[in-house]
DNA sequence: AATATATTTCTGGTAACATCGAAATATTAT
DNA sequence: ATAATATTTCGATGTTACCAGAAATATATT
């Protein structure tokens, strides 16, 4: 995973309302959650609630599912942990002197 | 760690100048790194540099260390270790389906 | 077709952030 | 004290993010 593209993805987690919004999708698990229930959860004004999931859309942390009238959003393990890697492998490097 | 500290911490990281500039830290081990040479190393003017630095210092991210005229940047193991655990038992939630 | 529900796009105002040169401060050496 | 080096603060400017109400779109029901 590119540097760039960590950064978008660290700055879609960095924001509370996003954050909160990731947390939620992630705890409701493979099934998801509908964008009715995080508004509502939240108490998020539905406009800004949009907002912020296509934000965590644009980097791939999420992905949503239509049943009738409801989008459910879910969680992308992957792209996740990918970001979590770099930060560990590339980032938060061991404690060996580096010569 | 609550959500708003580790929103904030993500955000300082969600940006490609600062995470380039945190990664150089990191790599630098104990002994960590003059802001010179991330200035050198990194082709950030001194001003802009100066701004990111306290960004990451603001949420404890790296802290500095003088000797004579150079600072010395070193990153806090501690801070980002809470910040990925709270990613990874708050927000990243095991595959048990919820119920 | 008309209505109801769910969600997004539009719009515009405000606040926050990014950038960087110039001036200021801190430290050391002479 | 003066000068040299290292880093930060100031100030000005442009860009991007945030917010939320209103209007628009999409889907389903009757």
């Amino acid at each position: 995973m590119k540097l760039e593209l960590v950064a978008k993805t660290l700055k879609e987690l960095g924001h509370p309302t996003r954050l909160a919004v990731y947390h939620a999708v992630v705890r409701a698990g493979r099934q998801g959650v509908a964008v009715g229930s995080l508004q509502q959860k939240l108490n998020v004004p539905g406009s800004t609630l949009s907002h912020h999931l296509s934000g965590l859309l644009s980097v791939g942390l999420i992905s949503q599912r239509r049943e009738g009238r409801t989008l459910f959003c879910v969680a992308d393990d992957e792209r996740f942990n990918a970001m979590v890697s770099f930060l560990q492998n590339e980032c938060c490097a061991d404690e060996e002197p580096n010569q």
